[in-house]
DNA sequence: TATCTATTCAATAATTTTGTTGAATAGTTA
DNA sequence: TAACTATTCAACAAAATTATTGAATAGATA
């Protein structure tokens, strides 16, 4: 019938994209990319996979439109096709946070290894930020940071937070983020900081969120 | 490492969902329950599959967490986990409209099959009926319109349709919608509609975007 | 032009997904 | 309780996905 082969044609290409997002490696990937563009290497280097294992995953990504590349010198840039990537993948996200137990299971497990880590979301920091009442830490390396970061943020990459730390007062509550909720060196910086005698929380989203929400980023 | 434990953990998990997603008919079965509940066998004469089969598909969508079942005498309906669930389809079939050319293409194409179609969307609707200017046909079954139809909509299954139409003043344009943009039922109705000499236009929405929007539904 | 190097490709085996078939099951109805 | 029926299960073969290996390629640099 001839609705039968349209609905096939129309569902079949949509699979496509939900296919290419149906495999844990190239999840871990696009929430990668949502820091902005890396190289294949770097890109294996993150998710630990080997360098070709990657570039075949990138392929599929790409064949399903989620990602398109650019050339820099004689690395190939790997980046989100667009923001509705990065949205479509925080859409699913929450989907498993809310409706699958086992997501926040993990997540919330892992974390009391660095003990009771209270987090804020974007909404209640803007309020805090606008009370001048915290110190924001970027604690993600410094290229990241230079890439774009929230606006007022400090860079404390995670390695240098120990001595970045002695130049900061105890009065302020100190919040760090990362690259999103399933980046954990948020989680660890706030574990330091509290050994250390600070008041302090992480931010519950990542960087992508943020920016992604539309709320005020700076780029160094 | 501790840390890549965690990761594969984490994007393994979500990755079931986006798995259970990955796959033509799986996607089908969420659309067509973005309409409300239905038992196996429907879900298998909607779209074409064996019983069996679809039961075997809705098992996946089960452990995904991301239908679940009711009972009503021998039958056991499926419906949607959560309006979480349709947001998250609609976010990514948003996303292969706006990358992937292929599937506009395929949309396109069959509608010109029909004709020239003029379509409108949710927020142009909304304008047009506080005007009072059109008329809107929900042009599903009977029993679909039953289960909730936008406000103010009349109910006019696409094979009564000829009949009902000559009860229909011609001076106002008539809009009619169905079950989503991959629904064919509007461009039938808009099909036979223009040929009668009536201006119209089909929504490009169906039903379960604009409840899922929020916009006014009523239930007969 | 020749060299170098990041990336991609091709081939392979192991694993997973898929649809069909027919039998089994659970829960309702009589 | 017995009969019925919608759904699920189990087993199978075909097809697709996956990670690994090492070779090939394209494009920049010297």
């Amino acid at each position: 019938m001839m609705k039968r082969a349209f609905k096939d044609k129309v569902y079949g290409e949509l699979s496509k994209i939900t296919k290419a997002m149906g495999n844990p490696h190239r999840l871990e990937i696009i929430d990668l990319l949502g820091q902005g563009p890396f190289s294949v290497e770097q890109i294996a280097n993150h998710t630990g996979m080997s360098v070709a294992n990657a570039s075949q995953h990138l392929q599929v990504l790409k064949n399903a439109k989620l990602v398109c590349i650019t050339r820099d010198g004689n690395f190939i840039l790997y980046s989100l096709a667009g923001e509705n990537v990065f949205n479509a993948w925080a859409a699913l996200r929450a989907l498993g946070i809310v409706y699958n137990a086992e997501v926040e299971k993990v997540v919330s497990d892992f974390r009391k290894g660095y003990g009771p880590i209270e987090s804020i979301d974007a909404e209640g920091l803007i309020v805090l930020l606008e009370k001048d009442k915290v110190i924001l830490l970027d604690v993600r390396s410094a290229e990241e940071y230079n890439r774009g970061h929230i606006h007022r943020a400090l860079s404390a990459p995670i390695e240098e937070l120990s001595s970045i730390l002695k130049t900061l007062p105890k009065s302020k509550t100190v919040i760090a983020y990362c690259r999103g909720p399933f980046c954990v060196f948020a989680d660890e910086a706030v574990a330091l900081l509290k050994k250390k005698g600070y008041k302090a929380q992480r931010l519950y989203e990542g960087f992508p969120d943020w920016a992604a929400k539309g709320y005020p980023v700076a780029i160094k």
